[in-house]
DNA sequence: GTCTATACAGAGATAGAC
DNA sequence: GTCTATCTCTGTATAGAC
């Protein structure tokens, strides 16, 4: 039984890093065992077929780091912390895009969007909306407490994102053709800081001198 | 030869469609042949094989609307209109969103960027560094004649670009599902606003009351 | 230039021995 | 649970008639 559970999480694993690099319709079930170290056909005493495989991947994306930017705290937790919080979070965003389990996961994601809907739907709710809609209000508490400017939050929340979701697309491209990804890699600080220095309340005294 | 042309012409067109839609790899040629109205024999009097309509296909993109969101104008001649240049650029991406060609080569781009070198050379070259670096040459300009606050023009460049991806990105994921991209598409003027209204320098008169 | 026919390779999946 | 063997289907590509 241990044993069997072994073999399953390698063909997972396998699987998923094949379906990743060249596409899940790209990748072959001989491939597949081919890393595990098993023919073709023993794939078959784990799962039921090929799209069995795929529909496991997905379902166990919303239990991963993927999209757990904010580590399980609420907002009204930790907006206090202001400009500490971005940062932390636009270093989770770093992190996912040079972990290799994430980067995978994320590099899979985007392989399959357009394929998929099941990897749509959970796109648009577990990694877009959730995330988009705990950073809203956690400006919206900043706006209450007076740490940042009274604007559409909602609007925040997405000017913030985007460009994390784009840095981190950009590295993983990056890494698909070895290339250095120094400069983008800087782009996360860089964002937060700039991001904090337009939103946050400045005081009166020290505007321009 | 006009014939000849005309059915190049619209297998070129069907594969790219159905390359947008589904993938290369996942997409036949006898499902090309099928769109054109042809068999999928005869798919190669006018393409030696499958990764020759591919091919073509990348070459193309050079070519079209896709990255073209300065309109062949250069920095200099138009950094003067300031937010309303801003809001041209910004416009220019929801237009590829929107328009039916501009959409398909946009998605065929998302689609293979993982699984094609040379659409990565592309993505990187074309799509992302040109753009950016005219941007940044447009920011610098900007701050030189004082119409922007001064900072890392290449900084501002991705920070402005990277929303307008991620958006277009959300409407054309969106529209593969038939859902509304109302709510996206205002986004694009929405991160305009915002932007130009933290970069620009302000009058020291109408600062806050 | 398109058709039918066919070759050939590769893929997913099953059967049955060990 | 894994193996070999095999079935079946699908896909790319070519040959040759019209």
């Amino acid at each position: 039984m241990s044993k069997t559970a072994g073999t399953k999480k390698k063909i997972y694993e396998a699987a998923l890093r094949l379906f990743a690099l060249k596409g899940y319709k790209a990748t072959t079930m001989r491939e597949i065992g081919k890393e595990v170290g098993i023919r073709q056909s023993a794939i078959y005493n784990h799962f039921k077929n090929k799209e069995a495989i795929l529909d496991e991947i997905i379902d166990n994306l919303a239990k991963s780091n993927l999209i757990n930017i904010f580590e399980d705290k609420e907002p009204k937790e930790i907006y206090k912390k202001g400009k500490a919080l971005l940062k932390q979070i636009s270093n989770m965003f770093k992190l996912i895009s040079y972990n290799t389990e994430t980067d995978t996961l994320f590099r899979f994601m985007m392989q399959e969007l357009f394929n998929n809907e099941r990897l749509r739907v959970f796109y648009n709710e577990e990694f877009y909306q959730k995330n988009v809609k705990k950073l809203s209000v956690v400006f919206f508490l900043m706006m209450q407490d007076e740490m940042i400017e009274a604007t559409d939050p909602l609007l925040l929340a997405n000017e913030f994102f985007a460009p994390l979701f784009f840095y981190q697309l950009q590295i993983v491209r990056l890494k698909a053709d070895n290339k250095s990804t120094a400069a983008a890699a800087t782009l996360f600080e860089k964002h937060t800081d700039f991001f904090w220095d337009k939103i946050r309340i400045k005081e009166k005294n020290s505007t321009l001198f």
